[in-house]
DNA sequence: AAATTTCCCGACTTGAAAAGTCGACAAAGA
DNA sequence: TCTTTGTCGACTTTTCAAGTCGGGAAATTT
């Protein structure tokens, strides 16, 4: 139905809110980080790096090291993040429409325009308006909300005993 | 910045814009929709043979034969397509937290899925607000509005004479 | 009826990203 | 100086969208 988000964006994402989360603990590891968010270590390392370019993130080398936000979380939006990870450049669809050739109607605009721009302008807004204080509050909410009515166990390991 | 919708569904869309277009002309043939939406023929076969399956469209073989859409063109929806396209547990990010697994808080629901909801949802708006029609529409407002104020010839062209 | 034109359908190929890995190096603390 | 961490570029692997192909089945024309 809607394309799929990139993993290494989901990655990020992750990553950037397990740094929010241990805020004020000093540096964080890569390992540490992998482990919390299941991700893959050696991958992560090449995402964080490369998130580090983006000022959002950073951090310190050797014994203590590790990773850490750079800015409060609730003044970075998940939308800084996309953005950055993908550049300015990246739309929804049919970048033929503001581009040149291979879409029927290039030049100013396809009828299909406005709806591309619409979508990619609602996608934008949520991720604009979410901040990464925004998803650690859901988080502990969820946590709250668990402790006072607990997860049922999942049918699969429920009915495994014959 | 928003993950690309892909060409498939692009095809499809603007194929039945095309047949939207022609409506009442009888059939109309793959290699004319090919033609006039600029699509690789014979991938458009492939796509037009799944969306039959919808019943958005019908077929007829033969030497008259081509495709035509079973319903008029407002009552259509880009959501139906899509819908039909991708099946109905396409979603933006993380099925991992509606499914099994992978995401580190599975079970009922983490810390991103508010988000991700929003962000299906906000598509979904989109997509299932714009009917055919509404394209349709667009299309011969964009037309008069060429013929009133015609297109200045791009910078590559006009530049060339040397 | 034969020839032609079209859609039908499954299998197949391909090429480019995405996802993930590796080895060697650089800094910092113990 | 030894260990632990991040840094960096190159590399491999996997996946999947995108596109192709050949043969068949229905309809239409001649």
């Amino acid at each position: 139905m809607v394309p799929m988000t990139p993993k290494k964006n989901q990655y990020a994402l992750r990553a950037v809110f397990e740094l929010a989360k241990r805020r004020g603990e000093g540096p964080t590891k890569i390992s540490d980080i992998a482990r919390a968010q299941v991700i893959p270590a050696r991958f992560l390392e090449v995402i964080l790096n490369k998130l580090k370019r983006s000022g959002l993130i950073e951090s310190k080398r050797g014994f203590t090291g590790g990773y850490f936000l750079s800015r409060p979380p609730d003044t970075i939006t998940v939308g800084d993040i996309m953005r950055f990870l993908d550049g300015p450049t990246a739309a929804m669809a049919c970048a033929a429409c503001t581009e040149t050739s291979s879409c029927p109607s290039h030049r100013r605009g396809c009828a299909f325009s406005a709806m591309w721009n619409r979508v990619n302008q609602a996608v934008l807004s949520v991720y604009n308006d979410t901040t990464i204080q925004d998803l650690l509050d859901n988080d502990v909410h969820l946590k709250a909300q668990r402790r006072r009515r607990p997860p049922r166990a999942s049918a699969r390991t429920e009915g495994q005993r014959l």
